[in-house]
DNA sequence: TAGATTGTTAATCGATTAACAATC
DNA sequence: TAGATTGTTAATCGATTAACAATC
């Protein structure tokens, strides 16, 4: 196991990814702490202190990093350029938004498969381009998984009352690691601590904003 | 003028009222900070600790707090019941997918226009139900807000090459709070620092829960 | 009363920013 | 050389956790 890594430190290497992906890579490229500022909005401090916390020390005085060696050493950190197979629980309109969202394509996530109670749903499935995920009903999901072995990891878009209890079934059917979208923090059963949750509830960053506008003066 | 608040205890003021409302706001009904930990997952000494920081102190020893004055301290801090009026740039799948989150309703904020440069997307727009909110090519953005001057809110869905030049744009034009979904942060010139920014890309949090699986051993 | 729960302070933890010697 | 940029340490800032007296 690996130094630990903190959400905002992976949010970063993946924005240092992005800006790297569409700039050049050729052998003689070098790109600075404070360039890279310019195009990924962070700090070069930031970025600088990030590197030296990744062991990523490649830099060269007075010219910068080199774009390539750089892209390989954050690709050391973050397995961006492997395939990750996922599945959505919950086939509602956040659920189906993300399994065709685009930035899931450019860093090789692909949504396997969505599951939802709701018959509807399963049935208008066929009206999906057929390339599209399937919606399959909830009940197939041990039968699916077993199918499937490679897959550990679970986006949940499902209401905050039954997103926890779909969670600890999600656990016992050997899923590794759970991304929860609902205005709720879930929490892991003590029995399976190595399984990782994130809780990003979508939207709940407007508040921020709102209140900043609403509640001045 | 009110005190700072960071996105964090926003988030979490947000649980609280999500989860109060699902709770029955009769006179003599109370609720401990305990019980508010299991229902929302922020720890007991942390929902207390937010209590305090925002000048919430109705409870009391033995009981708890009364469920309905909780509430109306929570949307003293939080206009939460207030409907908001905000626009979307970059009608794409995220764009149309918020236009019609189920949350934002739960929340009262009230998506008025979607914009995009793209053609096609327009015409397309006819497409999506009555219930819809409309999509209006990118050069009637500035038309649209002289006549709806109460909108002082975007939310920015475009690719990330993009996404800086829009938000100058939309200072000038006088937004004043400003929501970022591309994988890149963005900041606010120099000369508009009342504008409010939040940047939260959808997925970032995915690459936290792939780092730690597939980094392991 | 005894137990439970608050409000509040202090301690800890973690993340960001600033600074600067080293050096290309 | 002089200037720019790194790697790294130290200082600052902010957020969470722990602890506990007060008291219902």
């Amino acid at each position: 196991m690996k130094k630990k890594i903190s959400l905002r430190v992976i949010k970063r290497i993946s924005f240092y990814y992005e800006a790297l992906l569409k700039l050049n890579l050729s052998d003689d490229l070098y790109i600075s702490s404070i360039k890279l500022e310019e195009i990924t909005g962070v700090s070069s401090n930031q970025i600088r202190q990030d590197f030296f916390y990744l062991g990523i020390s490649i830099g060269k005085q007075k010219k910068g990093y080199q774009i390539k060696r750089l892209f390989n050493e954050l690709k050391k950190v973050l397995p961006i350029d492997r395939r990750v197979d996922v599945i959505i629980i919950g086939a509602g309109r956040l659920g189906c938004c993300l399994s065709e969202y685009k930035l899931f394509e450019v860093r090789h996530i692909n949504v396997v498969a969505l599951f939802d109670v709701k018959e509807e749903l399963i049935s208008k499935a066929e009206e999906r381009g057929s390339h599209c995920a399937p919606i399959h009903h909830i009940d197939k999901l041990d039968g699916f998984l077993s199918e499937h072995p490679n897959i550990k990891i679970a986006l949940l878009t499902l209401p905050e009352n039954s997103a926890q209890e779909m969670l600890n079934k999600l656990v016992k059917l050997g899923i590794k690691g759970i991304v929860n979208f609902a205005p709720k923090i879930l929490k892991i059963p003590e029995y399976a601590e190595d399984v990782q949750i994130v809780n990003d509830c979508i939207g709940a960053s407007l508040y921020k904003v709102i209140y900043q506008i609403y509640n001045k003066a």
